[in-house]
DNA sequence: CCTACCGATCGGTAGG
DNA sequence: CCTACCGATCGGTAGG
């Protein structure tokens, strides 16, 4: 089966891009640096892929996808606030640690992208947080969380789901469920005893 | 004075590298960009600058010094931890406030760094991330905080502060002193209504 | 997947 | 701060 093969020899590349594109960057991974870790030629790699950027594309849009579909599946829940939050971390975390370091590069490097992908990553983003802010939003009005600056809030819950990829370690004893669980009470309860 | 005519050209090179550096990234940034920006030719920078990676340096430890001089000034004092959480947290806010490109620059981009200046960066970084660390570890001792997990509790803390220079416009209504009572508000009491 | 190669651009230097 | 340039490396193509 040549397709899947092709298919299957194609993500290989895609994910060991992703590897050196998290560790020195986009801009800093030349296609040398990856036909090299793939142990081949770099002209090699065309074969597989049209352009270095495509393999960008191909790893933010994919993510961005799964985050989105995360949260659609929250929003709908007849749930508290607290709850729908809790949730939306939750998921957001699940999808984060099956993909750690795709999601490092979402992150960090979309900004290389060329337009117009540049502009629809950049809308899906801001379509993702505000969804976001609307569950906070929510809650206030229901009186369920205090009227704090939804703006700080749903950016102070993003910096950290974004930051994750960088010091998670899902081999370690806290699992992703967990994770967000935590996460979710830190903002909601707050540190301080009662 | 040609000494303090230099001195003003050579900030104001770094200035506007760390412009660049913040939108395109520091590899993706060429010298000619930054020529270009300042209306020079590029050879012309190596008069002020004895690298592009100079720059850099330049940049990013004088943030770091900045930094932890900032929170120096909260550790000696003699107050209960939430409140000393406070106060450290405005101070990495008022310093990043007042350089908002060299933040951004100094959070994104050290990883370009070379040896030995990233190794020290990293290390100064560790260090003041186990000091805001030290803080809560303390608070949750003295039985003021809840026994969240530290490392958590510091990354959420950690990755707010180091996101701020992506949204945080201090020309708008909400100042540095009033952001890091929010956000130390949010994390200390949490978003739920009592 | 390889050899052979392209034009463009990179950070930086010499010498004024 | 400029002109003139350097060797190295970049992403990518032709043709097998």
């Amino acid at each position: 089966m040549v397709g899947a093969e092709n298919l299957s020899r194609k993500e290989q590349v895609i994910r060991t891009a992703s590897e050196l594109f998290k560790q020195k960057g986009y801009s800093a991974t030349s296609m040398r640096d990856l036909a090299q870790a793939l142990g081949i030629e770099a002209a090699s790699l065309y074969s597989h892929i049209k352009s270095k950027e495509e393999i960008l594309q191909a790893l933010c849009f994919e993510m961005a996808k799964r985050f989105q579909r995360s949260l659609r599946e929250v929003e709908g829940a007849d749930i508290s606030y607290s709850e729908r939050l809790r949730r939306g971390i939750t998921g957001h975390i699940h999808v984060m640690a099956k993909e750690l370091t795709a999601s490092a590069v979402f992150m960090n490097e979309h900004r290389h992208l060329s337009q117009p992908y540049l502009r629809d990553f950049l809308l899906m983003r801001i379509n993702y947080i505000n969804r976001f802010k609307k569950i906070i939003e929510g809650g206030i009005k229901a009186g369920e969380f205090k009227a704090v600056d939804t703006k700080l809030a749903v950016m102070t819950l993003f910096s950290s789901l974004n930051w994750m990829p960088h010091w998670y370690d899902p081999s370690g004893i806290i699992d992703p469920s967990e994770l967000g669980n935590q996460l979710a009470g830190m903002l909601i309860e707050g540190l301080k005893t009662k």
